[in-house]
DNA sequence: CCGAATTTTCAATAATTATTGAAAATATAT
DNA sequence: ATATATTTTCAATAATTATTGAAAATTCGG
C-alpha cells in the first residue's frame, strides 16, 4: 500500500472512530492529520489535504486546542499560524480521559450523590430499588475517578509493563 | 426530593450521558428506567414512562437486548411480554466493555495492521511519522485489549478492592 | 495609521440521525 | 380457523448536528 492510500484510510477510520465515541468527525480527521505530519500544518493545508471549509476548520481545530491535543506553533518569518498534535499516543490517551472524566464523571457522581437523598420509606420497593441502583452506580463510579486519576499521573512504561503484570 | 423528581432527573442525565458516548438517548432512558423499576416491564409501560412511540421503543428496547443488556421476561399467565434489565452494574460495564471492543477496537486494530505495512523508504520522514505513529498507538491498543479481556474475567471484588491497592 | 493577510464568527444550509405512526406480520386464546 | 392482542417494520417526518462561505474582526508589516 502506498502512503498516500495509507494515510486515507487512517484519516478515514480516526473519524469514524470518534464519531463512535461522540467526536465529531472532522476534529476526529484533522487530528489523526495532525499526527502523522512530521511538521505543523496551516488551516489551508487541512483545508486542502481533508477538502472541508475554512470555517469548519477554524472551528474544529480550535476545538482540538481546548482538548488539550493540539497547539499552535511559531514559526519565524511566517505570518500564518500552524498547528501540531502532540505525538506520545499515551499522553493524548490520558488527556482524553482527564477531559473527559472532568467533563462527564464527574457531574454524574454530583447527580448520583443528590439523587441518593431521596425521600421516602426504604422498605418501598420503588425507593429501594432506585436507591440501590444510584449506590452501585456511585461506587463502581467513585471507583473508576479513583482508578483514572492514578492513570493520568502514571507512565506509558508503568502502564505497559506493571498494569500487564498484575492482570496476572 | 420526592422519587417522582429523582427518577426523571436519573433518567434524563442517563440519557443525555449516553448521547456522549455514541449511544442514542432514547436507548439510554429505557434502560434507566429498567435499571430503577423493581418488577419488569411492558413496551406501553416504557412508552407511557418517557412518552416515547412505541416504533420507538420497540427497536431500541432490541437493540438493548442486541448489547446484552435487557432481555425478555415471560410472566405466567399474561400475553404482553415483559422486559428487565441487568442489575448488577459491574456485569453491565463488563458487558458493555465487551461489546465496545468487538466492535471497535479489535478492527482499528486490524487496520493497523495493515497500515503498518506500508511502502517506501522509512528515512523518508512522511513515511517515518505515519509509521511511528501506527505503531505506537498499535502497541498501545494491544495492550488496553488484553487488559479489558482481563477486567471482563474478573469479579467486582476484584476490582474495587484489588486494583485499589495496585494503583497504590 | 493604512492596507493586506489571516483568523474568527455565525446565519443559512446541508447532512445525518432519531422518531413517529400506521400498516403488516405474528402470536395466542377460544 | 377466526378474531383479537401484540409485536415488528419502515417510509415519512422531525429534530439534531455538522458544514459552508461570506462578512466582520483581528493581526501585523511597512
Amino acid at each position: 500500500m502506498k502512503l498516500i492510500e495509507a494515510k486515507q484510510q487512517f484519516i478515514s477510520s480516526w473519524g469514524a472512530f470518534g464519531t463512535h465515541w461522540g467526536i465529531n468527525r472532522t476534529m476526529a480527521q484533522i487530528h489523526a492529520l495532525l499526527l502523522i505530519s512530521p511538521d505543523p500544518l496551516t488551516q489551508d493545508d487541512m483545508m486542502e489535504e481533508l477538502n472541508i471549509s475554512r470555517g469548519n476548520t477554524n472551528m474544529n481545530i480550535r476545538e482540538l486546542i481546548n482538548w488539550g491535543l493540539v497547539e499552535r506553533v511559531l514559526l519565524s518569518g511566517e505570518r500564518k499560524e500552524y498547528f501540531t498534535a502532540e505525538k506520545d499516543i499515551w499522553k493524548v490517551v490520558k488527556q482524553i480521559v482527564k477531559e473527559r472524566k472532568k467533563r462527564e464523571l464527574e457531574p454524574m457522581l454530583q447527580l448520583l450523590d443528590k439523587l441518593e437523598a431521596v425521600e421516602g420509606d426504604k422498605r418501598d420497593k420503588h425507593i429501594k430499588t432506585f436507591v440501590d441502583t444510584v449506590v452501585s452506580i456511585k461506587k463502581l463510579g467513585k471507583q473508576a475517578d479513583k482508578t483514572l486519576d492514578t492513570m493520568i499521573k502514571a507512565e506509558e512504561s508503568w502502564f505497559v509493563s506493571s498494569l500487564m503484570k498484575m492482570f496476572k
